[in-house]
DNA sequence: AATGAATGAGTGTTCATTCAT
DNA sequence: CATGAATGAACACTCATTCAT
């Protein structure tokens, strides 16, 4: 992960972390519903119940906001991925696939609001933050697909394109994230990924 | 679809018809390149050959040509809902998907820019424009649903919730519009068809 | 001389022109009396008559106000020596050099605010800037050099370092236009060019 | 010489004077390095180890530090015109003449700096911060001015106007201290001196 | 019907200064 | 005595929109 030095003029720490964990959630709320051009400096301040000056002392730049949000989800999503690969160690192929999309779902549920901001901003960033999102979402696919063929590999599954269909995946997680209003008139969290992992499953799933 | 009156001051109704539709082309290139907030006005009236001035008398404001980009997108939605609909009439329910399906994803191919600035405004734009994009989606989900429902009727699918394997199929639509770089690192769009219909009907086939 | 392209968005050249000169003028001035960075955009506006979006339609920048106030600056400078070089066709060395510093040390008179403002930006300014400006005083140093080399050759001067003597005359003209309020008190300009001028003759012309 | 009295909070005046003569030096450095209004408190602040708010214990404002730093120059002013009188003791109109010259133009060099940071900050200070510093310029006038008086008194020199020529001088160390960088391409320091004074002599000196 | 100069509220950002601890 | 987080007015600059011509 690209990391960028962040400006910052506060010297005690905790309240730096602290401060800016606040900051970049609450930015990441208003960014998710005005947009980020849409969302002013002053606003966000507000918001922090920080005034326009103070705000900047714990961040150097609005950009830095976006970066902020990236890092933040970046520690998430690494902490994801370690999480998975530790429920799924000497679990079979299928149950390590449904443990690993249940998991991944539901993170996406509980961080909707950093996904879909990603979703959102990936358009207008800057390259290198681009690149830092898609990074991500690209070292879920290929945990997936990593998944999926070793599932090949046990004779468990048999798949066409593995890749393709861990694609599939992703997109499913990223569709409950910027959908979720609609799909969430249909079904619950638990319903969505119970049907979407028995689709999955009855797709690839070696039949007996 | 919910229509917007968009103020303007031009008694020629051919005229205005004509213009608009050349302001409605050059802004929705725009705004697919650099993005709306990104775009001046300025710049939206050099590219049509009109002053500031004059491009005030087609539209009302800047919100109005999203709302144009929105219409323009209608119709060729309609179009191609119209153009599936005639294309798989008399067709057994595998063929009717598998067209659907290629007419689809090659609309979305052809009109990228379009469904990638949709995806993009719809977070920031006001709630009537976001309820007007998001129904157009609706819409193919429910065209695909139908399909499904058809083939399931017929006895030639088994799918236990048409509603998402349509919406999947929409899903998997989108990511070709806004993964498309990614995704053509791997596929070509025949490939990508190929594959996204093949593990579709694989998944929903009555075997026999 | 370094020519800049500054930004604008007015058709009409004549009005460019015409309103360029005089925010020219007023920013010189306001620069003059309180500098530039105590000078505010919004009071040379205020000042001009203007509102703050009129102004930026006719530079493109702040900084832009001390270009424009050197290309003045600079086609005054190019009649100015222009003309002096007219006036000393045919003249004696004497004449000529008398003729000459009269000439220079009205114009800074003039063009005092012109002078004293480059003077100060001098040291803060951009380093094309401040070629810029300093150009412009070696020419005249070069100017008076010129005149008084012909002096010599003609064996009307006896000067040691013709150079350094050019060098003096151009510093008493600054020294007109930066301590102005303080020799005031003590010269008219009247007084003043003509006991610089008799002191640096009596220094330089040959005794028969 | 004008005083202003610095508003503080300490009690201890060795302290007081200890810390204000550091923080008159770093920030006059800083000043001339970057400019006033490009320096901040707080490099300033750093750079003399302390802290914003105890900064802010030793002088009342930023304006304050200009004034600090006049005090300072002043001092060296004094020291320097004291030096010139005891050294020009007994010496020969001539001979004082040329001491006076060498010593002032030498400290010019020495304290290049200061003479340029007050010349720039001249046209920007407060009413009475521009005195205090003008103020030093004319004492030096008026000491090259008494040293020319005697000079003719004693026979020695013919001069027109004793004032301007002082004027002349002093001018002429200003320029070696802000038209340096051009002048050391053709002079040395010693070189200057020599000539400048050498033509003043010849001006001002009694043919025998 | 067209022009384009003018408007002015709004943007992100800075920084001298204060004051609770 | 020292700290440094907080303040908020001020800055240069933008741009959607209006309206006299």
């Amino acid at each position: 992960m690209i990391k960028k030095q962040i400006r910052h003029s506060i010297n005690d720490k905790s309240l730096l972390a602290k401060r800016r964990h606040q900051i970049c959630k609450v930015a990441t709320e208003l960014f998710m519903a005005q947009g980020f051009r849409e969302t002013g400096m002053r606003a966000i301040a507000e918001a922090c119940g920080l005034t326009i000056g103070a705000l900047y002392r714990y961040i150097g730049s609005k950009d830095d906001l976006l970066w902020l949000s990236t890092e933040y989800g970046d520690s998430y999503h690494k902490q994801l991925l370690q999480k998975m690969k530790e429920r799924v160690k000497g679990l079979s192929p299928v149950e390590a696939l449904r443990e690993s999309i249940r998991m991944y779902f539901q993170n996406v549920d509980e961080m909707q609001g950093l996904y879909n901001l990603h979703n959102h901003i990936v358009w207008t960033a800057s390259k290198e933050l681009r690149q830092s999102i898609f990074d991500r979402e690209i070292q879920k696919v290929e945990y997936f697909n990593r998944l999926l063929i070793e599932g090949v590999n046990a004779g468990e599954f048999e798949v066409e394109d593995t890749y393709l269909m861990a694609h599939n995946i992703v997109m499913a997680a990223n569709a409950w994230a910027n959908r979720r209003w609609l799909l969430r008139k249909r079904y619950t969290l638990e319903d969505y990924i119970r049907k979407q992992t028995d689709s999955i499953l009855a797709t690839i799933q070696v039949k007996r």
